[in-house]
DNA sequence: CACTGTGAATGCATTCACAGCG
DNA sequence: CGCTGTGAATGCATTCACAGTG
């Protein structure tokens, strides 16, 4: 309980600025192992115990937790209800959904409209788009597919705050503007491109054949010590 | 063509030692951008523009690139078949496939079964398991599910260089391990949990809950000034 | 005494600034 | 010039080391 932080004030009201972009990823990987202890009646938990079964560092872990505030009790840990209820309310995910678009209904699309790691954490698909006539008027998932030029105009009307991208590369950045121009602020994008978006837009890519092809680089050039992201040992005798 | 390199001779015969992780991951991303290229036949591409076409910055392609070598002309740029032609090498994708095991053909699984990407760059899907016995026997995509108890067997009679996991997370440390023990040195995981591999496999995780998740923290904590990866204009007046 | 919280040190990656080449 | 290649400076993130607390 300090009661005079010298220059934490500098936080802007809603900290964002100091908070480490890898944090945030992180914080939602808390959350998920949070859930879990919860349901498991776990009522305390150190960050070192935290660490191990998430394959991070503890110091990792707390530092991540005092970019928004002191939340745990020295020699006891953290009180993981607690810890999980403060989370939820800093992800932005306390006790409400989130309106998701989907944009290209192929393999991988269909894939994502069936996920249930997505429904679980309250994200609900309210319009799904595609260019094919076979597939307009279909339904998958109980939504039925709409056609790729009413996207924006659906996604006002839905009110949707995140949209998701699985569709050709040609066809990528004209459906990343019409997510914006129905009034889409944060986007997760699965084609294989770099999309322009104004810096009002959060963008985030996965790029599954570069995650892939990336490995190979390591399997052609292992390295002298055997490495990995944990302990390397490598001052050790 | 510097003639004496002060003390880069620390480059460990294969190099890898001193290169980035994000600059591996990047490697890829030119790659790509160098095929295209090259299809409109074009002969001869700067950092800059390639920066442009990536959303990255002209320096950091530059610096990326001199990791393995020197590969361009002053004034000129970088010849677009030649750099194709060593980074495919240096990646490890020149002129050779990759054989890769999928874990679970649930509705990911069977996205990626079918993932063009995947094909085009040389990644051969040649064992697929599950344990659901209405699958084991089913032909996706011109390929037999096996079983999973099969799994270890497979990928070592198959010589599988890597496996991909989209199992449910009770069963993904197990099958991990299967894969390990067929041979497998490199995994890429879409199972939400944190997996423990040897420090000799290279493990990378796809967590899509996550990827979304962290969006909205974006969404809910907008920045003072409009933020984004590219230009910030923070000190500009 | 087992744990959190955090300055200070280190390590990793990007950016600046500019020498040098075609 | 236009562009590469690269030391030096900066910025971002992790780790160390330890003071402080229940």
């Amino acid at each position: 309980m300090t009661n005079a932080l010298p220059f934490k004030e500098r936080r802007a009201p809603g900290f964002r600025t100091q908070v480490p972009e890898v944090c945030v990823t992180r914080l939602s990987l808390y959350l998920r192992e949070l859930t879990r202890l919860n349901r498991q009646q776990v009522r305390m938990v150190s960050s070192r115990q935290l660490a191990e079964s998430l394959g991070l560092t503890d110091v990792q872990i707390r530092r991540d937790f005092n970019y928004f505030g002191q939340f745990g009790t020295s020699g006891r840990g953290y009180d993981v209800r607690k810890l999980h209820d403060r989370l939820t309310k800093i992800l932005g995910v306390a006790g409400r959904t989130w309106n998701v678009a989907l944009a290209g209904v192929g393999h991988l699309g269909s894939a994502l409209l069936a996920y249930r790691g997505f429904r679980e954490r309250g994200f609900l698909f309210r319009v799904a788009v595609d260019t094919d006539p076979r597939k307009i008027g279909q339904t998958i998932q109980g939504l039925t597919i709409a056609s790729a030029s009413q996207l924006a105009h659906r996604v006002r009307q839905q009110q949707i705050h995140i949209g998701l991208i699985t569709v050709p590369v040609e066809s990528a950045q004209t459906v990343c503007d019409q997510l914006i121009q129905g009034g889409v602020r944060a986007i997760l994008n699965f084609a294989p491109i770099h999309l322009d978006v104004p810096a009002s837009v959060h963008l985030r890519t996965v790029d599954l054949a570069v995650e892939l092809e990336s490995l190979v680089f390591y399997l052609v050039h292992p390295s002298p010590d055997t490495d990995s992201r944990k302990n390397s040992m490598v001052n050790g005798a």
